[in-house]
DNA sequence: ACGTAGTAGTTGCAGACGCATCGATATAGA
DNA sequence: TCTATATCGATGCGTCTGCAACTACTACGT
């Protein structure tokens, strides 16, 4: 024990504290965009990660990691998706392993409605944790770590 | 736009980098405790969890929420951990609906020797984490929020 | 005492995940 | 050029998950 051992339990406790807040988080959002728009929380932030590419297109090794996803739930993520109408695949010509997904206008319109849920389930569930001894400290650093306007 | 909208995107830019930095623990972990000793993330959890009760035994329902699990797959996770004689089930007197569980001197055993790994891991990935621009900041927080020894 | 909630845990079912593998394409070296 | 190696995305397979429905039990109001 000593100055070596309070390292190893710091990083474990912090761990557990960031897990908490994140599977807290996770699991509000997902009810609620599920039976709201019938979206996983997977997949709203695959339709997020595409609009904030703004008009531009993400390959699929990009989506995966965005999503911290493996490479095969994310094909059958896209694959999901682009049923629904909500974005297509492009073949790249440049690279032809390569495979370009966009946003289609449907998928846009529902990400925009789906977006009201997502914040405001994500502040309910941020004060809900502010209410919690242990995961307060890491909610207002959440905050924190933004650029100050 | 203006400060309302501000506080929404600074959540979800929270929330984002959340996120990101659990996911990256979380699949280097699982991977890690898979290989080296046939454990999943929340059954090392849940191994852990109890083990820090010293002892004492938890319910179903506790446990669920220190593994942030629906019951059901709580029910089958201990069944697992059960089956493979880590943990056992105890019906309690006072609560006939009630179930504690209890590690057994194999689950103390495969937890002691899988937390090396998972310590290890935990710092690796943490430092990982800290080369990423995105998520320094959050990995700063998440040792600055324990106690000062 | 008794019927009504409410809570604890289990099970059927359908959906999503990761690993290992595979075909197709790109890149580098002899 | 031709082969070896690596990368990208898709698919088979087994496993884990949550929701909804169910049983068993407790607690409360009349």
């Amino acid at each position: 024990m000593g100055i070596r051992d309070d390292a190893v339990e710091i990083r474990a406790r912090g761990w557990r504290t960031l897990a908490a807040l994140h599977g807290l988080i996770d699991t509000e959002l997902e009810r609620s965009l599920a039976r709201e728009h019938g979206l996983s929380v997977v997949e709203f932030t695959v339709l997020d990660a595409l609009s904030r590419q703004d008009g531009w297109h993400m390959r699929m090794r990009q989506l995966a990691r965005a999503a911290a996803l493996s490479s095969s739930a994310t094909t059958r993520l896209v694959t999901r998706l682009e049923d629904r109408g909500l974005l297509t695949r492009i073949l790249c010509a440049d690279d032809r392993r390569g495979i370009y997904t966009e946003l289609t206008a449907a998928g846009e319109k529902l990400l925009e409605a789906a977006r009201p849920t997502h914040d405001r389930v994500l502040e309910e569930a941020l004060a809900e944790a502010r209410e919690i001894p242990e995961l307060a400290p890491l909610v207002t650093a959440l905050y924190a770590d933004a650029p100050v306007a």
